[in-house]
DNA sequence: TTAGCATGTAAAGTTTTCTATACATAATAT
DNA sequence: ATATTATGTATAGAAAACTTTACATGCTAA
């Protein structure tokens, strides 16, 4: 697989949620606090069953969340 | 990670759009064919980027091709 | 000052996703 | 009959996601 962009609103969503913690969201979607903090900066993207839990905490779609951002081959050879 | 469900209508979608093949799917998406086969049967789900990809072959929202199916747990300790 | 909490980083190890190759079957066409 | 195409299965290995443990920093409170 080619690599790609995929960023993600979780801090903001944390926050406007009642200053939910990355240990509580961890909790909550069930998986350790290392892998919020990773996803969270970028460091990789989340499985998409975890995108799935991350988006129902907030009850929220996975495309609110997530956004995938497509990068276009350049097809110009430059003049 | 918990074990769960998520499901998804790769198939139809696929006849749906022209008789697409998997082998076809699984170039436009830049995967290969036993990537599709392995989605589309269930055998596991993919990554949060190729979940995006799929969806954008159809012009679809990522929830309206993955479905995913909480599992809760039993809270009842029998009578 | 000392303690506790939220966050960040790192490294080794397990599990899951994905690749590559190969072979099998059914359906269609020549 | 034989060739081609679409699909399914299997297995070994690479790559990515996730865990576990540990330690560091800044902040707030006792």
């Amino acid at each position: 697989m080619a690599k790609s962009h995929i960023s993600n609103n979780i801090r903001i969503l944390r926050f406007n949620h009642n200053e939910m913690t990355q240990q509580q969201l961890a909790d909550l979607v069930g998986v350790t606090r290392q892998t919020v903090v990773a996803i969270e900066k970028g460091k990789y993207s989340p499985s998409l069953e975890l995108a799935f839990r991350i988006a129902r905490v907030f009850k929220l779609q996975v495309e609110d969340v997530f956004t995938y951002e497509e990068e276009h081959e350049e097809l110009q050879a430059g003049s």
